[in-house]
DNA sequence: TCCTTAATGTGTTAATAGTACATATTGTAC
DNA sequence: GTACAATATGTACTATTAACACATTAAGGA
C-alpha cells in the first residue's frame, strides 16, 4: 500500500497534507500465567535507555498487511511458540508521549496460557515470568496497561470459564480455588466456592484422584469439552463464529 | 514530528524500512440520544460511492499531535457543539479491508447526550438522529461498531448511573423506566424497577410534580449532584482523576 | 358534580443466590 | 495405630430477585 494511495473521502483527503500517517500502531500483550500459586505475567528487559533496568510487556508494531487482531496472535506465536491461545482485546492507549521515540498508539490484549504447556518455548533469554504482585514499575505505560488488563480479567473470571486456560487439563478443586484466589487477590470460602463452581456446571468429574500429593488426594476434574473448545479461541475467531 | 524521527528500539528501527507508518488511525463515535421513547444514534450520509445511500457514524482521523482519547471529544465538540460529554472507549477495529480507501484502524467510542440540550446544534444538514431499531445496514463496518457499543452500553446501564446523560435534569420514574426499556429492549416491571432504582440511592426527590401531562402527574427526581458531576466526565478526565 | 379512565404509587410473597459456619472422612507420616 | 492435614459435604441465615394486586390521584366528559 503506497502512501499515495487513491484517497476518496473528504476526511482522508486531508491526510496527505498533514501527514496523518505518521502514527505507528502497535500491540502489547499481557500474557498471564499461573505458577507456584501466583499469577504471573510474561515480561522482558526493556531495550530503551530511558527505561534501563525496567521490564516491559511483549509487543510489536502492527504490520501494514496484518489484521489488528492477528498481531497479538503473531506475537504470542513468535515469542512463546503457542497457537490457539485465549486472547482478548482490552483497551487502546494513545497518549501523546507514551513512547519516547515517537507517536505510537498501542492496543492492549490479554492472554491466558498454561505455563506447563508442552509447546511453550521461551527462547529469548531475557523473557521470563514475573509475579504480578512484585511488579511495581514497568517501562512505558505498561504498568497502566497491566493494571487495566488485570482489572478486566478479574471482571471476567466469575462470568466466563476462561481461567482453565491457565491450568493443565486435569485439576483438583483446591488447585482451581488457589488460582481464583491468586487472580482475585482474596481468600475464598472452600465450601461456597465449590457450590458456586458446581452450580455453573462447567466441570466434568473425571473419577480420578490426585497422585503424589503429601496429603489426602482430591478428585480430579476437567472443563467440559464444549466449553474448552469455545474458550480456547482468540477474539477474532470468536467474532468470526458469531458472524457465521 | 518527522517521519525521520530518532528511532531507538529495535522494533521501531524496522519501521522506516517497511513503512509501518502507513496505517491511519481514526475514531468513530456512537453518539446515543433518546427521543420519542426510542434510543437513537447520530449518523450522517456516507460520502463514499461504495456506500451510496448508507449512513455512517461520525468520526475523523486522529491528528498527529492529538491524544487518542481527545479525538472523539473533538468530534463531538465539532459536530454537536457539546463539551463535557460522557464518552467511553469500547473497542478498536483493525480489519485489513474495513475501509475501501486504504488501511484505517479505528477506535470506537460511545457517547450519551441529551437530545434537548440547549447547546446542541447540528449544523450539517445530512447529520441526523436515527432510531437504533430501524438501522439494519451502515457503511464500512459501522453496524458492527454500533452493535458492539450498544452491547457495552447495555452491560453498563445497570451498574453505573450513566443513562441520566440522555435525559434532562428533571425526570419522572416513568420516563426513566421508558429509557431503560428502550436501551435494554425489554419491558420491566414498574414496582421492581422503582425498588431497584431507589435501592441504588442514585436519585434525589425534588418534591416537584410533572406538569402538562394528560394524566396524573408523577413526582420529579434528579441524579445526585455528586454523581452527575462524576458521570458527565469523559474517559480521559476520569482516568486523570484516578491518577490524582 | 360525579363517574370513568388511565396513569401513579406502594407492599407481600416465593424463589433464588449468596454468606457464614461445623463436622465427618480419608490418606500420609510418624 | 494414632496424630495430623487436607478433602468432602450440609445447614441455617441473609440478601437479592421475580412475580404479582390493589389503592390513589388527577383529567375529561356526561
Amino acid at each position: 500500500m503506497s502512501k499515495r494511495l487513491q484517497l476518496k473521502t473528504a476526511e482522508i483527503e486531508k491526510a496527505t497534507h498533514i501527514e496523518y500517517f505518521n502514527i505507528a500502531l502497535s500491540v502489547d500483550c499481557v500474557i498471564f500465567g499461573y505458577e507456584d500459586k501466583q499469577l504471573k505475567v510474561l515480561v522482558q528487559k526493556s531495550d530503551l535507555a530511558e527505561f534501563q533496568g525496567l521490564y516491559s510487556l511483549l509487543g510489536d508494531l502492527v504490520r501494514p498487511n496484518e489484521d489488528l487482531d492477528d498481531a497479538p496472535y503473531r506475537v504470542l506465536s513468535d515469542r512463546t511458540g503457542l497457537r490457539d491461545v485465549y486472547l482478548e482485546q482490552v483497551h487502546t492507549f494513545g497518549g501523546l508521549n507514551r513512547h519516547p521515540s515517537g507517536r505510537v498508539v498501542t492496543t492492549a490484549y490479554y492472554s491466558l496460557i498454561d505455563v506447563c504447556h508442552h509447546a511453550l518455548q521461551i527462547t529469548e533469554h531475557d523473557v521470563h515470568w514475573h509475579a504480578i504482585n512484585d511488579l511495581k514499575n514497568l517501562a512505558f505505560d505498561h504498568k497502566l496497561i497491566l493494571d487495566t488488563c488485570l482489572e478486566r480479567l478479574r471482571q471476567q473470571v466469575m462470568e466466563e470459564p476462561i481461567v482453565f486456560n491457565l491450568l493443565q487439563e486435569k485439576f483438583s478443586l483446591r488447585q482451581l480455588q488457589d488460582l481464583y484466589e491468586a487472580i482475585l487477590g482474596v481468600e475464598l470460602d472452600r465450601r461456597n466456592f465449590r457450590k458456586r463452581i458446581t452450580l455453573k456446571n462447567w466441570l466434568v468429574d473425571l473419577n480420578e484422584m490426585e497422585e503424589d500429593v503429601p496429603h489426602r488426594p482430591g478428585k480430579l476434574y476437567k472443563l467440559r469439552t464444549q466449553l474448552r473448545r469455545e474458550y480456547r479461541m482468540s477474539d477474532k475467531q470468536r467474532m468470526q463464529k458469531m458472524v457465521v
